[in-house]
DNA sequence: TATGAATGAGCCTTCATTCAT
DNA sequence: CATGAATGAAGGCTCATTCAT
């Protein structure tokens, strides 16, 4: 049964911050140990809760991780969706989606790493329909930009499709090297993997 | 205990026949289902043995594992090493490491999908230091290629390092989309890959 | 992981009866069964417990056996000390030692015969130093005090050295043929076989 | 099925060479390590079988431990048998039971102690009628003896009762603690255990 | 809300035994 | 006689989940 948070605005509160202590400690530890190999001992201990409190928050372990993805993607999309809105040259879109993108993986990286490793489970069952959903309308968006771009100055190889599917392992792979306060900016990532797609035009 | 092998020759064919076909399998239904979402029993099924048959092969499920990611890392350093080892133009050499690496890769889909997810335990126990050497090595051979393409032609972006970021995230996820049979063979991938990071020296 | 005690006296209470319940039956099913083959599913069911109950009060098994084995040996040990501590005749010492222990062997049948019949385990892993300790300082207890019976009297066999395996022997094979309510109480058994050691200065 | 001996003469010599080799084997080895926690792969390790090889001496790893009781129990039984058929003085006639006894006993250290541990299985199944049939004729001997020696002097504490208990610990006892090739030969110890019995008389 | 003892299904692994060679 | 690969039942143990407090 899916747990109904309070009805009383204070209370409420509190219970949405500590919903939200949960998935975020629950993305990091994850993506560290495995979602499989963690145990809901553990992973509420992380938590500073007894092991039965994690299931005042969410109905099972599972939804749990549907949630770390849902929280993943949702917010990518609806911002991707926001910055695509309004027209605009196809590089400089490009360029803007990527910086987003890019920003969003790094600052998400639990989230992320755990998107990546439980890829079996996302694929399958039917509770992950709208992680699946989302994951497939981003990628919409994105190649959507770049057959604009594509269209407007062939600069892209194979007409973008491959271009795509670069650009998708590029970000992706971000998280599984990028660490903050290093040489790079999150912007300088961005503008390196776009520079990369349009390094024919650049010159 | 670690099972040893027959020594009289006519079983040890076929004891070896048999233990590779418990890998592949094995590589391609944890890929499918996870690791720990597979259990001992349906690999084995899968496999046509009873559950008890595959200690005859492997002193644990992890171990089954650990020789996934050896017979996945261990040819792919070898040969490119000996790709490498004579003297020769870099962007040549680079593009004929990532063919190399492209075809390697989509001919071992399961292996690198099981390498890919099962990360966290590969970054962690004792057992897993070959499998990381091995990657750390690999990735040393492209980081080196890189750099001399970088020092000939100061094409890359980054002095190179972020280009070497970006094409470990392209061709590793190459297995995530990539279906043989298709339009691009895996050489037009590998292709398409070396062209985006050389795009400036092309023109 | 050694399973924790609750930290709130109340539950603290409760968790130390089951827990010797654990122990108390355990001993008496390994005594009639068998270590090895007691399951643990056996057990749990004559605790009136789940099978996987055990584990709130032991890490393991052969932790429980373990602490079958010291609530055997160390309150004996500590009262033998005790017993001890203060000057005495030497033949009453022994006599009042035999008593003790006669009583603490009855007293204990399931942990005694468990005791035996796991001897090879107990003379061998680290996990059994502590049972090995108490059983080496309790045996140099009783030749302490036949020393000084001999020393006194020269009524022993052998120097006491005999005696000693012999009394062993004796008191530990015990239990198994006494059964409570019959013809000797064990004071009569411990004295009975006083006797036969000191004999030769009966007369 | 019970395994048959092979009929021609010189081969069967042969295999009852290996089949005694088995059994003195099973006995070292059972006693070191337990019955059941010796895998029947360790014991054909250690007999230089492969693990079928058992099976064509042995119907089962348990007809093996029952053999192992048997070679215990039979032939002492019957040189005691043999020993007490002619009339003689009950003293000396306890004498030389207990002499001969501690002497098989310690010849016989594996099969010993794996009779001492496995005390519970012998005491149930079906298949352990025989065992538990030879040591209670022994037992009867020995008690039978003990008898005459009371009703001849008196000498025994309990008539005779609590002697046979003290007898068989003491002798039983000793395989747990005599090492051959040390200060005391069996016969001094069983001569001091037939002292502390008829200690009285001997004074 | 939170606790943590208890459940019980399911896991990986072991091992006595069989049988084709 | 001997081998050793294969079986498959059973074992100890883990862990997501429940529920009385």
């Amino acid at each position: 049964m899916q747990p109904s948070p309070p009805t009383r605005p204070a209370l409420r509160a509190r219970y949405d911050r500590r919903r939200e202590l949960v998935v975020d400690t629950a993305a990091r530890v994850f993506a560290e140990r495995g979602y499989d190999q963690t145990s809901v001992q553990e992973l509420t201990e992380a938590m500073g809760l007894a092991s039965g409190g994690l299931y005042h928050y969410f109905e099972s372990k599972q939804h749990l991780l549907i949630e770390i993805c849902d929280q993943l993607m949702d917010p990518l999309l609806e911002q991707a969706r926001e910055l695509l809105a309004p027209d605009g040259a196809p590089d400089e879109q490009l360029r803007a989606l990527v910086r987003l993108w890019v920003a969003h993986v790094v600052e998400h990286r639990g989230h992320m790493l755990v998107f990546q490793q439980e890829r079996h489970l996302i694929e399958r069952g039917d509770e992950w329909r709208n992680v699946r959903d989302s994951r497939k309308q981003f990628e919409r968006l994105v190649a959507g930009v770049l057959e604009r771009v594509h269209r407007e100055d062939a600069v892209l190889p194979d007409d973008g499709r491959l271009a795509l599917a670069a650009l998708l392992g590029m970000v992706n792979h971000t998280v599984q090297w990028y660490r903050p306060g290093g040489r790079l900016t999150p912007l300088d990532v961005a503008d390196g993997y776009v520079d990369l797609l349009l390094a024919r035009s650049a010159r």
